[in-house]
DNA sequence: CGGACTTTTGAAGTAATTCAAGGGGAGTGG
DNA sequence: CCACTCCCCTTGAATTACTTCAAAAGTCCG
């Protein structure tokens, strides 16, 4: 709750890490706090984007809808990472929307704020070159594994990068640390929620994975490693 | 030839736009000129990153390909856009590689001097942000256009999207001014060659677009762009 | 003129969607 | 505490859009 510790936590964000103590403690000073709960918008699609948010805690979902209304989900955001990037590079709408999956507590700025410390320090706009160059990155990946790959081995990838992104070990193997739909998953795979239950439970009688509502839990994880890799 | 015109070249790319007149001839002062012929590879997948271009002249592929050798064409670079972006970002890899198209004609400097002159000058740092912030963007459009549209939607953006970069006024319509295969099609769209054939096939039949072997012409851009837009 | 790409087109096959219906958990309110 | 309701999930059957397989016809270049 303190001045300090949000300092510290700044420090350890992708958009501040590495910038010196002075210039931690004037972002803190220039910030808010903001909590959302589950289910609330942070940003919506079209909007102008006049504020940029870092996570402390919390999950939150980046999708995108098309005008008749599908939805895709372009990534999720966690404890570190940017929320409303559009504000940092003068886009003039947000291309996606951002849900909070979890209750979530962030800490914001107005654009105008951050661009100015970004033009000021060049750390800072390396710190989000980077940041969007990782995007870039991430998104090149999955689109050629939606263009080259089945259903089942895409299915299996969206698992594991969830996995490295929120697993949580428990007594029955890693569990996807927030609430996740077979929905969910299907706009991440590029299906339809109905061949994503079908794959779910082929592979929980194979014992790789164990499922609940919302819930996904990874008990074989090298078993859906060779799925995902497998050629065909 | 000639220095200075290199300066007025560099003023005009993605990369260093806005940068005053001395940082400009500094920066042309470090940089090199390098020619590739067609189908020349400028950056080779899974290289280090050592050297980043610009392009004067040219056209460029950059693709990914799988293990079992499948391809994925990312995207095309034209003159002003940057070549070799992990360079940038202090990437250890180039995710993918970059092929000549046509006779290519780039300026090059090595990735030390650039990123020196990103931490000393927060333009060219903030340049790259929004370089990159730009190519992400456009990767989520990609991305939902291949999670919800069918093939023929997908051809017609994919062309269109060529259309808008790579389009020069003909007597027949407007022409994709580098050549481009079926397969090249294939691999921006996420299908087969046969399936682009086809449908260009058709399409020709409704005169909408005038094909030849590697070239594209659009003539009824707007019939083209109401395939894309349809729902279904 | 030969030979290597590129493109076309038909036919067969199939992975995944769509359509359809029912079952089960979690939370709410009586 | 039980019943009700809203989601979310499952599963079968029918359909289809697209791929794969196969072969032949163009087209460009040396």
């Amino acid at each position: 709750m303190d001045d300090q510790s949000d300092v510290e936590v700044l420090g350890r964000t992708e958009l501040f890490r590495g910038a010196p103590l002075d210039l931690l403690a004037e972002v803190q000073r220039a910030s808010f706090r903001k909590r959302f709960a589950a289910g609330e918008a942070i940003v919506r699609q079209g909007d102008p984007p006049a504020t940029v948010y870092v996570v402390v805690v919390g999950r939150l979902r980046v999708t995108q809808t098309t005008l008749d209304g599908q939805q895709v989900i372009i990534r999720y955001l966690g404890p570190g990472e940017v929320v409303g990037y559009a504000a940092l590079v003068d886009g003039d709408a947000h291309p996606g929307s951002v849900i909070a999956v979890d209750d979530c507590h962030l800490i914001g700025w107005s654009a105008a704020v951050v661009r100015d410390i970004m033009s000021r320090h060049s750390l800072i706009a390396i710190n989000v070159a980077r940041i969007l160059g990782g995007r870039y990155l991430d998104m090149q990946v999955r689109l050629r594994e939606l263009s080259t790959e089945k259903v089942e081995r895409r299915i299996a990838h969206t698992i594991l990068r969830l996995v490295e992104q929120a697993g949580r070990r428990t007594a029955r193997g890693i569990e996807i640390a927030f609430p996740l739909s077979r929905q969910d998953l299907a706009e991440m795979s590029g299906t339809t929620l109905h061949t994503v239950s079908r794959t779910l439970s082929a592979w929980e009688e194979r014992g790789i994975v164990d499922c609940g509502r919302r819930r996904v839990v990874v008990a074989k994880s090298q078993l859906l490693e060779s799925i995902a890799e497998e050629q065909a």
